[in-house]
DNA sequence: GCTTGACTTAGAGTTTGCTCCAAGTTGTAA
DNA sequence: TTACAACTTGGAGCAAACTCTAAGTCAAGC
């Protein structure tokens, strides 16, 4: 698959591609004349890192888990601790997320009934806070 | 409460909460001597702007939706519109986070029966890919 | 009165993760 | 065979959100 056939798939840009390439997350992409000619194993990987990023997972990190796998198996205990840590990062941030979100609905739901009640004058909304 | 206070209290740092004001995030902080003095108007909003912020909204964002409920009721729809818009946001996000979270708990699950069936030599494990 | 430490300001510097640019190459289609 | 679009590279530029620096101010304790 050509660049823009990935870059279509996966919704990013072909930069963003050779960047992740120049960096070492994505590593040994064949070419075709010199145009890079990506397989199933570079998809695989190249979804793995879409999916972690995303999360916000730094390229850093992501670089050193990816070497540790290039070095074999003696990495494996290695690699597992740092998955593990990732992962207590991941749900620390997500349980932010989560009580952000709350806070938003909260908020839609008082303006919500503020707006309903605005014609009547019954604006008794806005109960715990002005913003 | 003195800047110290409040950097300790939310666990962030000095120099971020001088941030916030420069860019108007945190308005008429009032000052003793020249120093600032937060008070629990203040506390308020600083607790709404890191929430927020933890969640990944943007600076700019914040920015806008605080200048509008300064402007008063007339603005209370497009606030409203903001609110959802960003919730929408989020929640994209969120949904992001729980996928990646659920591939990094089916990789350290597949290390770790990895590792438990190591010294058995059964290391059929790593069925998916080799990530 | 003097020192100290925590503050103040404006502004410069840093980090992360892209994103864009310029100059050159290549396969295809007219 | 020449025009074109889509690639290639190295490197510069950019945006967001801090983070740090320098030079100055102030209240408290000695």
């Amino acid at each position: 698959m050509t660049i823009k056939e990935i870059s279509e798939k996966f919704n990013i840009s072909a930069d963003t591609l050779r960047y992740y390439e120049k960096e070492g997350l994505i590593q040994d992409v064949p070419r075709v004349s010199g145009r890079r000619d990506y397989g199933q194993k570079e998809i695989d990987l190249i979804s793995f890192v879409i999916c972690m990023r995303s999360a916000g997972l730094p390229i850093e990190v992501l670089k050193e888990y990816l070497s540790l796998v290039r070095q074999g198996d003696k990495t494996i205990k290695k690699r597992f601790d740092m998955l593990v840590n990732q992962r207590e990062i991941l749900k620390t941030k997500i349980d932010e997320m989560n009580a952000a979100f709350d806070k938003l609905n909260y908020k839609i739901n008082s303006y919500n009934s503020m707006m309903l009640k605005a014609e009547k004058k019954l604006q008794k909304a806005n109960t715990t806070n002005s913003f």
